[in-house]
DNA sequence: CGTCGCACTTGCATTTTGCAAGTGTGACCG
DNA sequence: CGGTCACACTTGCAAAATGCAAGTGCGACG
């Protein structure tokens, strides 16, 4: 398997870079994740589930019930990476 | 819609990306593509179509029923961010 | 005129995604 | 102490995407 499929593998499911590319402004909660993305509740319970377990990011306890997410270094090690698509797809307007 | 969503709108589906990033050593025959990635063919058949559609690649009509793929300038634009999205697959070993 | 390679198409099973509604839990209000 | 609320999910089911296997069309070549 090559580094891309082996990249596509972790990131490559639906909303998977897009969850990515919100927390790279840092820690958000599950609301504003679901709020700010549109994505439905059980594809980002799906994907958050994912993306702790591939190593992305951690889950941040705040008070009883709310936890935040936030980037592991290897996801934000993909910035550049959702930079640069970003920038080809602002490219196609 | 973020920059970020058009360009996975356009490359995010499954083996669009697999496909570019081989059609960067140039252009390709459709057995060779599948026989390289393994895509199952009817997947082939359809992100050629959409990624021609989009304006990522072209068809070259080699001899009778043979023809080539290769990327336009739009197409040849995504090597910065498969290049970083490999790199980043890479780092996961 | 029959066979071959190439580029697909088609039919159907499996998997993923999406929508809508429901669940659990602790805080807060009266 | 009971009721309501916000938050973070889970569950059930329909729709869409993906995958597998087999089939089609069509020039070239013998």
């Amino acid at each position: 398997m090559s580094d891309l499929a082996a990249a596509l593998d972790i990131v490559g499911a639906r909303w998977a870079l897009l969850v990515v590319e919100r927390l790279l402004d840092g820690p958000q909660r599950y609301g504003d994740l679901q709020r700010d993305l549109g994505v439905p509740t059980n594809m980002l319970a799906t994907r958050l589930r994912e993306l702790e377990a591939a190593g992305v990011l951690t889950r941040l306890p705040l008070r009883h019930n709310t936890r935040a997410y936030a980037l592991t270094d290897r996801g934000l090690a993909l910035r550049e990476a959702i930079v640069a698509l970003g920038r080809w797809g602002a490219e196609q307007a």
